[in-house]
RNA sequence: GGGCGGUUAGCUCAGCUGGUAGAGCACCUGCUUUACACGCAGGGGGUCGGCGGUUCAAAUCCGUCACCGCCCA
């Protein structure tokens, strides 16, 4: 039945937004998933609060738009292509690039559809027609020309710095494709003699072949053993370079020996020290992860390994080695291939970031951009204030190759290639994440001024993940500020990272992930939708097969429901007054329900939105209000609006469910999709809930009072009810639904309490001794409660300084406490 | 090292501005009640991580300790 509904809703053109309509807008731009991508149970869950967002937007008749597309993922994609193209034999080198561009795009129109394909299976109603893609021409042009003005405002420069080379992908990387993990490496102590003769120094180091490199020791300046050092020079084992000892605070003197050896070439630390004392950096370590022609001859062409272990054979066989020992520290490794990042100086693109951040930094201090849960709005702040220059280039060519052009010493940024011979366009591309950050005005067809772009920016919510609060959320409100002047969401939705059961990680490598589409095609999309949100919560949440059994039983429970209420004769399209008790008392359940969705809703509450669905659907309807109908105490007509009521406010959760109910409803017209919100079919009515909340619990005792004395709930019992004062509790239904009849019984009969009164049963035949054991069991209860009762009023502390009603409340309970505690007595004593 | 979050029933988790603890699953008992056994009804089970403090009253606020996560360096 599923793919019946995805048509019905992409055919019904409601999913596509128009701009020229009159009514409010209401935008989301999907976070843009990898176009390489599977769906995996994250991009189910954000594709259903996503959902369900634009569900209840569209129902209340907000003109809802949700762009929809993909990311075309330089890094994974050129990696995809490159592993198939190795299955035939060929290797990226053996094509052109531009061979290789065109095999890319062939992979794209044959694959690129899959993930949003997939998100129609799970219901989300995306607007397909608008689909984009971050390397469409339009989109091209839009990430080419924010480069070319970034580099106008001199925000974008070119410039020798240090990176995080990852040998794997032959790439510079940014600070966030690189992961800090722990590592034992051999720290090796090297003496490196001072060059008057007077002694040595001693350095302690993991990375030894990068002496080769070195420009300087540095010891801290107050460090008694080294002071008298600083100023003179060292001579370099194996290259004889003569370097300084330098005294500079950030040295750590209980680390190692108290010495360091500087290579601003190779080490970030080492780069700041180097810019802070004006020395040479000497690249020793190439982008082919081998020693270079500025090492000494021996060591040329060797791998980083190789080198290693040469320079400390080398180092050993002069006899400079003073000890080597186990050393546990954080490496930098490759977010992407997996490989030990190599920092390496290189002369690569940058955007220099503060004055874009600052900006930022400032929309969510002062609201324009509001964080859920608050917390994360804090994290994105810290992250802003000490932003750095962003490497935007990369050594691929899958992706947005730089508008830049080099003639000799001539260089040329701009949309079209300069006139004149000579030009070579540099050709690195740039980061994905500088065409994403683009995202929410670039898919609306900026910088072209369209009615889309007018009318749909900015966009209303950015629903995702806490992971990608730097990659995207930071840098789409930086350029949205920048290039459309206001920020590009007012809300940002952080939700929860959906875990294995067992607390995991759901990874594929580690074999712990579960494909939503397996649950999709065995407990149906409604079923993984419901269970999603029920788990989701402010914290990381454990994936459970139980709750997608809920949503599942919950399904069936409105089917099932649905069936009942048609045979009842229930229709869709008549709202006729409640007038009888049950249909006023739903009528008021259900606007409070609505109420309290709303307000759940607005505050990104899904857990709680979806579980009061629960159980206005289970308890409310089924158990109490269609228990009602079927005993002919509600109108049939009444139920199928109420019904109605119900479908509408859980379509945007179980959307398939509720428009097949929808549809089996005689009278209904459309579909759930465009159907009016849920609304209010009678107003709340105190008296009505307080009648059905005494019925409840008239019939739950006199249940427990079955079950305890093991009468069949077939057998008929006569009950007089004593209430206290003015009874709410309606004798018919009471009559209906519990199998009594309400009439008068001896004076031997059992009191059953209740908190408005008493019911009073005719004794059944007991066993004396069970009885006994009943009551004083009932006894300590109650005696229990009234000694708590008393014992709180006797506090004059709480009479005096708890609130009135609280204390009324106590009073009220001990003088219902006390009666039973007499009437149990006095049953005790009658039993002999 | 800095920051953030968690510790509540056997399991997974809710409990917003303080007023005698809830859900789902699991468990026990009874039901082929003509919408539903993917169901109905009844029931057992927690001194809310430890210690201190504020308050008439603390799972809830404050402090502190322990353990477990995550992020940043």
């Amino acid at each position: 039945m599923e793919p019946r509904w995805v048509d019905a809703w992409r055919d019904s053109g409601v999913t596509r937004g128009d701009p020229s309509s009159p009514h409010a807008p209401y935008v989301i731009a999907v976070p843009p998933p990898n176009v390489t991508g599977a769906l995996h149970m994250g991009h189910a869950l954000n594709g259903t609060i996503q959902d369900v967002l634009i569900r209840r937007h569209r129902m209340a008749g907000f003109e809802t738009e949700w762009i929809c597309g993909t990311d075309h993922a330089g890094i994974a994609t050129q990696a995809v292509v490159e592993k198939e193209l190795a299955t035939q034999g060929v290797r990226r080198a053996d094509l052109t690039r531009e061979q290789f561009l065109e095999r890319v795009w062939e992979w794209k129109s044959e694959y690129g559809g899959r993930i949003i394909e997939q998100f129609t299976r799970l219901g989300c109603t995306m607007d397909y027609t608008r689909e984009r893609f971050t390397m469409d021409d339009g989109y091209a042009k839009a990430v080419l020309r924010v480069f070319v003005d970034l580099y106008e405002k001199g925000y974008v420069y070119r410039d020798t710095y240090l990176v995080n080379w990852d040998p794997g992908l032959g790439s510079a990387i940014s600070d966030l494709e690189v992961e800090n993990r722990e590592v034992t490496d051999i720290l090796v102590h090297i003496a490196y003699p001072l060059s008057d003769g007077s002694g040595e120094v001693v350095v302690a180091t993991v990375r030894a072949e990068t002496m080769l490199g070195d420009t300087a020791v540095a010891v801290h300046p107050d460090d008694e053993r080294y002071r008298d050092m600083v100023g003179k020079t060292i001579t370099l084992p194996l290259s004889g370079r003569e370097v300084p000892i330098i005294g500079d605070t950030h040295v750590d003197p209980a680390f190692g020996t108290g010495a360091l050896k500087v290579t601003p070439a190779h080490d970030p630390n080492d780069f700041e020290i180097m810019r802070g004392h004006g020395l040479e950096a000497i690249q020793v370590i190439g982008e082919d992860g081998r020693i270079t022609a500025n090492a000494p001859e021996a060591y040329r062409g060797l791998t980083v390994a190789e080198a290693q272990a040469a320079v400390v054979a080398d180092l050993n066989a002069a006899g400079l080695i003073r000890g080597t020992e186990e050393y546990l520290h954080t490496v930098p490794f490759s977010h992407r291939s997996g490989a030990r990042v190599e920092p390496l100086l290189s002369l690569q693109w940058f955007c220099d970031m503060e004055n874009l951040a600052a900006p930022a930094i400032d929309a969510v201090a002062d609201g324009r951009v509001r964080f859920t849960p608050p917390t994360f709005g804090r994290v994105y702040q810290d992250w802003l204030a000490e932003i750095r220059p962003w490497c935007l280039s990369r050594q691929l060519w899958w992706g947005h190759q730089l508008p830049v052009y080099y003639r000799g010493d001539e260089v040329f940024v701009g949309m079209e290639a300069p006139e004149g011979e000579g030009w070579q366009r540099d050709p690195d591309v740039l980061d994905t994440w500088f065409s994403s950050a683009l995202w929410p005005f670039a898919t609306l067809g900026w910088p072209d001024r369209t009615p889309e772009l007018e009318r749909f920016y900015p966009t209303s919510v950015l629903s995702t993940a806490r992971e990608i609060i730097f990659l995207w959320v930071a840098r789409m409100v930086m350029m949205g500020l920048e290039y459309m002047g206001q920020v590009p969401f007012t809300d940002v939705y952080i939700h929860s990272v959906v875990q294995a059961p067992d607390g995991r990680r759901m990874s594929k490598s580690l074999g712990t992930g579960i494909d939503p589409l397996e649950v999709v095609d065995r407990e149906g999309a409604d079923a993984l939708r419901f269970g999603l949100l029920m788990i989701t919560s402010t914290q990381d949440v454990r994936f459970s097969e139980d709750r997608i059994k809920q949503g599942r039983q919950l399904v069936t429970k409105l089917w099932n429901a649905t069936r009942l209420v048609v045979d009842r004769g229930g229709r869709a399209g008549v709202a006729p007054e409640p007038t009888t008790l049950g249909d006023r008392w739903i009528a008021s359940v259900i606007a409070g329900a609505i109420e309290q969705s709303n307000h759940l809703v607005e505050g990104f509450e899904f857990s709680q939105f979806a579980d009061g669905l629960y159980h206005l659907i289970f308890d409310d309807l089924c158990d109490w209000y269609l228990e009602l109908l079927k005993a002919d105490l509600a109108d049939p007509a009444f139920a199928g609006s109420a019904l109605t009521q119900v479908l509408a406010l859980a379509h945007p959760v179980i959307p398939f469910t509720t428009e097949e109910c929808w549809s089996r409803l005689p009278g209904s017209a459309g579909l759930m999709l465009t159907h009016e919100p849920a609304h209010a079919i009678g107003p709340r009515d105190a008296d009505a809930e307080a009648a059905i909340s005494a019925l409840r619990e008239a019939v739950q005792a006199m249940r427990a009072f079955r079950a305890e004395h093991g009468i069949s709930p077939r057998e008929t019992l006569t009950v007089t009810i004593a209430v206290d004062g003015q009874s709410a509790l309606p004798a018919d239904a009471f009559a209906a639904i519990a199998g009594v009849e309400v009439g008068e019984v001896g004076n031997d009969a059992l009191v059953v309490p209740v908190s408005f009164g008493r019911l009073m049963v005719p004794a059944p035949e007991v066993d004396p001794a069970v009885e006994r054991a009943r009551l004083e069991g009932a006894l300590a209860g109650a005696r229990g409660e009234l000694g708590r009762a008393e014992k709180q009023l006797a506090n004059e502390r709480f009479t005096s300084r708890a609130p009135d009603h609280l204390v009324e409340a106590e009073r009220e309970k001990a003088r219902r406490f006390t009666a039973e505690v007499e009437e149990i007595l006095a049953r005790l004593g009658a039993l002999g």
